[in-house]
DNA sequence: TATTTCTTGACAAAACTAGTCAAGAATTAT
DNA sequence: ATAATTCTTGACTAGTTTTGTCAAGAAATA
């Protein structure tokens, strides 16, 4: 899995985005230029959002973007799949192998897949809205314990 | 962020070194062998690992590795650290400039230092025993939802 | 002493990231 | 219509990172 600034502009680009949307439009290069972002490399960015149905463009003079979809409807965890890719934490090596020689059961699987799935859990709960109001902090839980954490004989 | 093969491999290894562990030692080798891993490849990780104080190796005829702590103290956000460095998903382009233009804020920090902060949460909770115990699946958990989720007016 | 196995560091191909560049299409103002 | 503005698209590239390989050596054992 990765995250790279690429997501991380997509993100800085919808804030920007939404904080002048109830004026107006606004260009890439006025977000490249507050953000010291190259605007060649934001529009690829932008032109995947648009693409991806996060936001709406205007041609022309006076043109720019503007969000294509309220601010509590724009999920993280939907824009990261756009910009960097389905967050898989992808498993052993090989696939019809058993990983661990053991059983036919791969036990690495599973931590990789939860951690993914720990990721896009905690991303699906984040939207725009949150992020322009500050409602980030503190969020993140603890994953949920194990059952029956001293029966086992496993040291 | 990144999570690569390299931390995937360590786990693996991490648990066919447990797997064996109780008999005798696992040469890497074998590890390699039983993975489809370039065995050199390996090298490296284990050396790391080594470095780190996860598993103990012995050198010559019959030697091999073996894990230098309990299975249960093996702790999944060690690993990964040791292995990958630390999850830091980092801030914004600009050190000193504020990203949004806004106060002096930056509001799109807090979303990656508190993904930052989920993802290690959870990997801190998860042991090598785990792993082996297959403890894992169903343990992500949803992030604490926002209190004041319709105070505000920003749509 | 020979063999086995880990140890270390240098090296390198392939993939990916981050960014540039250029030609073009749509829109608006004149 | 024309010019200026702004987004659109795709090809291209430098640099970095990942994923390894290779070789010389050190430690332990039979």
């Amino acid at each position: 899995m990765k995250l790279t600034t690429k997501g991380r502009y997509a993100v800085l680009a919808l804030t920007e985005i939404a904080l002048s949307d109830n004026k107006n439009l606004i260009k890439i290069s006025e977000i490249a230029k507050s953000q010291n972002i190259s605007s060649t490399y934001l529009e690829q960015i932008l032109s995947n959002l648009k693409r991806n149905g996060f936001v709406k463009a205007v041609r022309g003079p006076n043109g720019g973007y503007k969000l294509a979809l309220k601010a509590k409807d724009i999920i993280m965890s939907d824009v990261i799949e756009a910009i960097e890719g389905k967050i898989e934490t992808k498993g052993c090596s090989q696939k019809h192998i058993s990983c661990t020689g053991v059983s036919g059961k791969c036990l690495n699987h599973d931590l990789w897949d939860e951690l993914g799935k720990q990721i896009n859990l905690f991303l699906s709960h984040i939207s725009l809205k949150d992020i322009l109001e500050g409602n980030i902090l503190g969020r993140s839980r603890a994953p949920i314990l194990t059952q029956d954490y001293d029966k086992m004989t496993i040291n």
